[in-house]
RNA sequence: GCCCUUGUAGUUCAAUGGAUAGAACAGGGCUCUUCUAAGGCCUUGAUGUAGGUUCGAUUCCUACCGAGGGCACCA
């Protein structure tokens, strides 16, 4: 909470605590869940009334009777068992309109400026189906990305994609003894689940398939690698449409088959950390209450673990970064506190600049997904049911073109169900809820931002000058509307999209609702004002939205 | 067995140690001769169990119970 006012608020209540000789440390101040407790509030009086040796609302009365005038603050009161309330001025909050109106950043701050962040997520592997999976880190990196970049840092966007390993030469088995070496292929969906089910319940097929792996690594093979490339081409053509659909462009593109070599350079440099054992290269993590991992395998080649080191290497190299963070699945949570205690003392120089986010799972109420059994959901399979289910009413819409409305409405109804909630907890993914595009969702927000984008566009053609009136007395509303950049630090600060969404929809509901009771454009001399209000919620919704990586359509 | 994450309405999610634990969906009832009904208004309903710390615990600590994940050559 930077505000100035609230700095402002702070800094008195430090003297004002200090003036009454108490021994304090940090004071929290917080927004009251419930506005009629006012714009900011404190409970410091309940926690030093002991030490005051006086009845909490005693002390909170003398705080208050200290405090003398806050700039921006126009009432300050005692409630509850000794809350001290702070209620902002019709000026303050008349200020935050102006600026959102005025402002493109409007809701951005500047405590990373100057900072380089490479945010790497997403991840899938070429010859693997880009499944709904995909899309959890997806839109988390996205979204984390950019509240970086409303922070003021600069953002690299990084992908890393195995391209090389077991599953490659699974589903490149299958490809080459259905000799599909044409140039028509053009869908590798079923190669991979057939692979594995082959390499599980066949003897022979498994012993092909470990030696196809081998040449797969040292090209050996020429009639193999030209499958392999046109395979790994197709595989990273459509995640590229996929991308385009999600909105995200990523500056770097890193794959396993060149982090590889390098991680093992950096394996064999420094024995002293990882040992020899049972002919594999390992690292001790007990010593560091982890657990052992293996680097290099019996065959000299790198592990997940080894490619890793040599990942961290290659994006030193590609950026100078500040800080690299890795938004990855749940279930690696563990294997990158071991890497990363590794990569300390392997790579000393790049201590305390890298950083992982795990994320949840995306599950079924009915059970697992999995691309080894074929078992999943298509990525892009999800984008167009979600489309189709927009499709009737974005053909009614006001939208000029209904296809690419259906479009943005079904990256809102996914991205949404995936943002709203904490970052590491699995998410329970309901096909009826999503397609529902009502309530608690991305297209509500995308409605709001809508109906106020055609407001403003309204009164522009009837001549109609918003102007803020400070005489007008604030509403929940414009208080709400205060709180945005606040929301956006406080998102960015803990890299949770989450706490951005669930202001934008608290937000939304009150446009909505103050929306329902009041005539905008009523022909009296306050529609200026109600003008300017909306014009401020409109900048703040598309600015919200930004933030989450769903498009902001005008009309809807 | 050890380690990590996690238990909140029927369901899916919120709640920065604070005030009456909020939404949405589902159920029931209203609301389009007024700027978009993908909207608004009313209504039923919840903190796994037992302790502890604190002025105050959904939140922190301990134990137990349940769920998910990880623990040597997959990623």
């Amino acid at each position: 909470m930077n505000s100035l006012t609230a700095q402002n608020i702070q800094n008195k209540l430090k003297e004002a605590l200090a003036g009454l000789s108490l021994q304090f440390d940090a004071i929290s101040l917080e927004h009251p869940a419930d506005l009629k407790n006012g714009d900011y509030s404190t409970g410091a009086a309940l926690q030093y009334a002991k030490q005051a040796g006086i009845a909490p609302r005693t002390l909170a009365e003398k705080i208050v009777a200290s405090l003398g005038t806050i700039e921006g603050v126009a009432k300050v009161e005692v409630a509850g068992a000794g809350f001290i309330n702070f209620y902002l001025s019709s000026s303050e909050l008349a200020k935050a309109v102006e600026e959102a109106r005025k402002e493109d950043m409007w809701g951005s701050n500047s405590n990373l400026s100057g900072k380089k962040i490479m945010v790497e997520y997403t991840d899938p592997n070429p010859f693997k189906e880009f499944h709904i999976g995909h899309l959890v880190p997806n839109a988390l990196g996205e979204s984390v990305a950019r509240l970086f970049q409303f922070s003021g840092a600069t953002v690299k966007r990084a992908n890393y994609q195995g391209d090389v390993g077991v599953h490659v030469a699974k589903s490149l088995f299958i490809l080459l003894e259905k000799r599909v070496t044409d140039p028509t292929i053009t869908d590798l969906s079923a190669a991979y689940p057939e692979g594995s089910e082959r390499y599980e319940g066949d003897p022979d097929a498994k012993t092909a398939i470990d030696a196809l792996n081998k040449k797969i690594y040292d090209k050996s093979d020429s009639q193999v690698d030209a499958l392999y490339a046109k395979g790994r081409k197709l595989s990273l053509d459509h995640f590229e449409e996929i991308y385009k659909m999600l909105g995200t462009k990523f500056d770097y593109y890193f794959f396993e088959s060149e982090a590889g070599p390098i991680g093992v350079k950096i394996v064999r440099e420094h024995p002293e950390v990882f040992p020899l054992s049972e002919g594999a290269v390992i690292f001790r993590g007990e010593e560091y209450g982890l657990h052992t991992r293996v680097f290099l395998n019996k065959q000299g080649l790198p592990t997940y673990e080894a490619k890793e080191l040599g990942l961290a290497k290659m994006k030193e190299d590609a950026c100078n970064f500040d800080i690299t963070i890795t938004i990855t699945g749940n279930e690696q949570a563990e294997y990158f506190k071991v890497v990363m205690k590794a990569m300390e003392l392997a790579l000393p120089e790049l201590r305390g600049k890298l950083a992982y986010k795990t994320n949840g799972m995306l599950r079924f109420a009915e059970g697992k997904m999995s691309s080894r059994t074929g078992n999943i959901i298509r990525g892009e399979d999800l984008l167009k049911d979600l489309a189709d289910a927009a499709k009737t009413r974005a053909a009614e819409s006001r939208a000029d073109d209904a296809e690419k409305l259906s479009m943005e409405i079904a990256v809102a109804a996914i991205k949404y169900q995936i943002l709203k909630q904490a970052f590491s907890k699995d998410i329970i993914f309901d096909r009826e809820r999503a397609l529902s595009l009502e309530g608690d969702s991305g297209p509500y927000l995308q409605y709001a931002h809508a109906r106020a984008h055609q407001l403003v566009e309204k009164a522009r053609e009837q001549h109609i000058d918003a102007k803020v009136d400070q005489s007008v007395g604030p509403n929940d509303l414009v208080r709400l509307l205060h709180r945005f950049p606040e929301a956006v630090e406080y998102a960015a600060s803990l890299s949770e999209p989450h706490l951005l969404t669930n202001y934008l929809l608290e937000f939304a509901s009150s446009f909505n609702s103050w929306y329902a009771q009041v005539h905008v454009l009523d022909g009296t001399p306050e529609a200026a004002h109600k003008v300017a209000l909306v014009d401020a919620v409109r900048r703040t919704l598309k600015n919200g939205l930004w933030l989450l990586g769903i498009p902001a359509p005008e009309r809807m």
